[in-house]
RNA sequence: GGCGAUGUAGCUCAGGUGGUUAGAGCGGGCGUUUCAUACGCGCUAGGUCCGUGGUUCGAGUCCACGCAUCGCCA
C-alpha cells in the first residue's frame, strides 16, 4: 500500500508568454501536493515545473518590445517562480526549456530518434496566413477558406521540415496502452486517447524554419525544433538524462520509478501519445502516467484572456490565505473533472469546513486542556489498550475511545489511498470525516462534565485522545496546508514536520505516540471566522462585490500563431452577451470627414504606472511606432492593475493636442469601454504593429 | 457526421458483479449543549433515480430507442 518507489510528479511546462493564473496554480498545487505526501512517506520525492521559453511568438513579442528573446523571457519568468513562492509550492528544479542543460538533451534526443531512423526531412504544406505570420489548421479557417482573424483568404505555402515517423509508432502505443492500463487518467480520456490513436497517426512535422527562437537542429542550423518535442523533453532533461552518469535520471526515470505528469486536459494528446513514441524510438521507458485533470471556470464562466476574467493566483491567496486556496482547490474540484472556482464556495468552505470543523475543534480542546489540565498533554493509558478506566460507565467510555482511535486509522489509511490514486478531494473528505468524529467525540464525552465532576482520570483519557487525533490530523492535512499544518502542531507542542528526518515514514499509524508532558499553546484561531463584514471587505479588495465582474485584472490579448507549449492556458471561446440593457441613445450623424479626423492607432503598452495622488490615473509610455514611446494618462486605475497591461496592445486616438493632468502631460487617450459591470480598454484581435492605423 | 461520457434530493456529488425502507456533504427546517471562532452535536428533507419500451421473480444498477448536456474525432 505504502508507497516505496522514488516518486517523480511534473506540472506541464507553462508558456512564458502566459501570466500566471488560477488554472496554473491548480495543476501546480495539485503536484505539490503529491509531492509533500510523498515526501513524509520518506519516499526520495522530485517535483518539477518549469517553463516553456521557444516559439514564434516569443520572438515576435521580444521584438516588438525592443528586447532580445532571452531578456524578454527572463523578465517573464519570474512572476512564475514568485507565484509558486506564494502558493508555497515546492519544486525541487524549475526547468526552462532555454537553459543549456535542455536545448542539449533536445538535440540528443534528437539524435537519438534520427538514428533510430525516424526522423526524415519533408515538405510541410498548410493554409498560411500572411497577415498573421503563421499557418492555420483546416479547422480553424472560416468558410471559403479565410482566416479567423484576418477574415482574409490564406494560401496554401510549402515549408521544409523535418518529420517524426510518429505513424510507424501506431501499433506498439497501442500495445503499450493495452500493457499499462493506468497509463492516462482519468479512464475516459484515456479512451479518447485510445480511439485517436486506433484511427491511425500521421507523421509529425518536428521543425520550422520560419523562425529562430528555438533549439536548432543538429547538423542543420536552417531549422529549429518544433514546440512539442523540445517543450516535452523537459521532463527528461530536467533528470540530466538519458545518460548513465546522471544520477537523477537513474533514480526517478524507468521501471524502479514512479513517474506522474499532471496535465491539463487541452495537453493530453502530446502527452499521451507523441511523447511516448518519441521515448520508445529513443529506447526510453515511457513515463508511469498522464493524469489529466479538468479545467476551471470562474464563477461559472470559462477564464480566459479575451473576456477579461482572468484571475492570478497572488491576489487571492493574499486574500484567503495560500493554506485556504490550496485546500479550495484540491477539495472543490474533483480531480480530473472540469471545476468551478467560486469567491462565494470559497468563503463557505473556509468558514464551514475550516474554521467551524477543524479551527474550532482545535480551540475547544485546548482552551480545556488549559482550563483544566494546565495546558500539559495527560498522561494517559495507551486508548484502546489494556488499562481499566474505573467509572461508573467504564464500558461505553472505552468503546468510545475505540471508535475515535479506528475512525483516526481509518482517515489516515483512506486519505493515503486517494493520494495514491491521485484525488486529493477524497483524500480531504476522509481526512473531514475524522474531524467531524473528532468534534462528535467531545460532545458525547462531554470533558466539561467530566471537570465539573473532578473525574479527571477519564477526563485524562478523552483530552488524549482527541489531542492525539489532531496530531495525525497536522500530518495529514500537510501535504494540502503546510503551513497550516505546522501552525496547528505549535499549538499542540509539536516540533514541525519541516524539521523531521527526511526518510523516514511519518504519516500516522500508532495511535498514542504523542508524548504525555508536552505543553500545548492555546493561540489564535487557525482559521479566523470570515463574517459577512470581513467578506464585504476581501470581495472589494480582489474588486469583486458590486463591481462583480469588472475588476479581474485582464491580460495580454492571446495572438493567433504557434499553438502554445503551455499546460494550463484555457483558451476558450468568447461568451456571447447573454442579456444587455438597452445602449445610451445615440449621437447623431456625422460626416464621414469628420470620421476621418479621427486618428486612431494600435498602440504596444511598454510601461504602466499610477499618478501619485491620483485615483484614477495610470501613466502609460505606449509605443504608436513612433521613435519614442508616448506618455499617455488614462482613467483606468480603478479597474487595471499597472503590471497587467504591459504588453498590451491598446487603442489610442493619435492626434488630439497635448494636455496636462495632475501635473503630467497626456499625449493621446486610451480607448475603452464602460457599463455596469466595468471598464475594459480596447485591444486588436491580433497582436498588430504598434502604429497600425485603425479604421 | 463517427465514437464516447454524463443525466440521482434546492446545490455539489456517492451509489463493484441487478435484490429488503435510494445515500453523503452543503443549504433549509426543528431540537439540544456550552468547552470553543454564536462554534458543536442530534433529528428532519417524503427525490417520476432524464423519458419510453424491454429482459427479469425483481433494475437507479442490464438492453433498445428517444431527449438533454458535454467530451474526443472528422
Amino acid at each position: 500500500m505504502k508507497p516505496s518507489k522514488p516518486f517523480y510528479v511534473t506540472t506541464p511546462i507553462y508558456y512564458v508568454n502566459d501570466r500566471p493564473h488560477i488554472g496554473h496554480a491548480y495543476s501546480t498545487i495539485a503536484a505539490d501536493v503529491l509531492a509533500r505526501y510523498h515526501r513524509l512517506r520518506g519516499v526520495p520525492t522530485r517535483f518539477l515545473t518549469g517553463l516553456d521559453e521557444h516559439g514564434l511568438k516569443i520572438e515576435r513579442r521580444a521584438k516588438e518590445m525592443g528586447k532580445e528573446p532571452q531578456a524578454f523571457v527572463d523578465s517573464m519568468a519570474a512572476p512564475f517562480r514568485e507565484a509558486w513562492d506564494v502558493l508555497e509550492c515546492t519544486p525541487d528544479d524549475f526547468i526552462r526549456t532555454t537553459e543549456p542543460r535542455h536545448e542539449a538533451l533536445v538535440q540528443q534526443l534528437w539524435t537519438r530518434l534520427e538514428q533510430a531512423g525516424d526522423i526524415y526531412l519533408g515538405d510541410y504544406e498548410d493554409w498560411y496566413c500572411v497577415g498573421c505570420e503563421s499557418f492555420k489548421t483546416e479547422k480553424e479557417l472560416l468558410e471559403g477558406n479565410l482566416c479567423p482573424v484576418h477574415k482574409k483568404p490564406v494560401e496554401k505555402v510549402k515549408e521544409q521540415s523535418y518529420f517524426f515517423r510518429l505513424s510507424a509508432y501506431t501499433e506498439r502505443l497501442l500495445e503499450f496502452y493495452e500493457s499499462h492500463p493506468t497509463f492516462v487518467r482519468p479512464a475516459g480520456r484515456f479512451n479518447e486517447v485510445k480511439s485517436f490513436v486506433r484511427e491511425g497517426l500521421r507523421d509529425l512535422s518536428i521543425s520550422r524554419t520560419s523562425f529562430r527562437w528555438g533549439v536548432p537542429v543538429p547538423g542543420n542550423d536552417e531549422h529549429v525544433m518544433y514546440v512539442w518535442l523540445d517543450a516535452l523533453t523537459n521532463y527528461i532533461s530536467a533528470l540530466g538524462g538519458p545518460a548513465a552518469e546522471a544520477p537523477l535520471y537513474k533514480q526517478f526515470w524507468g521501471e524502479d520509478a514512479t513517474q506522474v505528469h499532471i496535465v491539463g486536459k487541452d495537453i493530453l494528446r502530446f502527452h499521451a501519445v507523441y511523447w511516448p513514441a518519441f521515448l520508445l524510438s529513443a529506447g526510453i521507458a515511457p513515463p508511469t502516467q498522464v493524469w489529466a485533470h479538468g479545467w476551471l471556470t470562474v464563477d461559472g464562466e470559462k477564464m480566459s484572456k479575451s473576456l477579461g476574467n482572468f484571475l492570478p493566483p497572488a491576489p487571492l491567496a493574499e486574500a484567503f490565505g495560500t493554506d485556504a486556496l490550496r485546500y479550495y482547490l484540491m477539495r472543490g474540484v474533483a480531480f480530473g473533472q472540469d471545476g468551478d472556482f467560486s469567491h462565494e464556495a470559497l468563503v463557505a468552505r473556509y468558514n464551514g469546513e475550516l474554521g467551524n470543523g477543524l479551527g474550532n475543534l482545535l480551540n475547544r480542546v485546548l482552551s480545556i486542556v488549559k482550563k483544566n489540565l494546565g495546558g500539559v498533554v495527560p498522561d494517559s493509558p495507551r486508548i484502546g489498550g489494556v488499562v481499566e478506566i474505573a467509572t461508573e460507565d467504564g464500558p461505553i467510555y472505552e468503546q468510545l475511545d475505540r471508535t475515535l482511535e479506528q475512525k483516526a486509522q481509518e482517515a489516515a489509511r483512506e486519505s493515503a489511498r486517494w493520494l495514491e490514486e491521485v484525488n486529493p478531494g477524497r483524500a480531504l473528505d476522509a481526512i473531514w470525516k475524522l474531524v467531524a468524529e473528532a468534534n462528535g467525540y467531545i460532545d458525547r464525552t462531554e470533558p466539561w462534565s467530566l471537570a465539573k465532576r473532578g473525574e479527571t482520570g477519564r477526563l485524562g483519557v478523552v483530552m488524549y485522545s482527541v489531542l492525539e487525533t489532531l496530531r495525525w490530523l497536522s500530518v495529514m492535512i500537510w501535504p494540502f496546508m503546510p503551513e497550516r499544518a505546522e501552525a496547528l502542531r505549535t499549538q499542540l507542542g509539536l516540533k514541525a514536520l519541516e524539521d523531521r528526518e527526511k526518510d523516514v515514514d511519518v504519516w500516522p499509524a500508532h495511535f498514542g505516540e504523542l508524548p504525555a508532558g508536552t505543553q500545548t499553546a492555546l493561540g489564535t484561531p487557525l482559521f479566523p471566522r470570515i463574517d459577512d463584514d470581513e467578506k464585504a471587505r476581501i470581495f472589494a479588495s480582489l474588486g469583486l462585490g458590486r463591481d462583480k465582474e469588472s475588476d479581474r485584472m485582464s491580460e495580454q490579448q492571446e495572438g493567433p500563431g504557434a499553438p502554445s507549449a503551455s499546460g494550463a492556458t484555457q483558451n476558450s471561446e468568447p461568451a456571447i452577451a447573454a442579456d444587455a440593457t438597452p445602449p445610451e441613445p445615440f449621437a447623431p450623424d456625422m460626416s464621414f470627414d469628420d470620421f476621418m479626423k479621427v486618428d486612431l492607432r494600435v498602440g504596444l503598452i511598454l510601461s504602466a504606472e499610477k499618478v501619485k495622488k491620483s485615483k484614477k490615473l495610470l501613466c502609460l509610455q505606449i509605443d504608436l511606432g513612433e521613435k519614442g514611446p508616448r506618455q499617455i494618462l488614462a482613467g483606468i486605475s480603478a479597474h487595471y492593475q499597472p503590471e497587467a497591461l504591459v504588453g498590451r496592445r491598446v487603442v489610442v486616438v493619435a492626434n488630439l493636442p497635448p494636455r496636462k493632468m495632475m501635473g503630467l502631460e497626456s499625449q493621446g487617450m486610451v480607448l475603452a469601454a464602460r457599463d455596469e459591470v466595468g471598464l475594459g480598454v480596447l485591444s486588436p484581435l491580433h497582436d498588430a504593429q504598434p502604429g497600425t492605423r485603425v479604421s
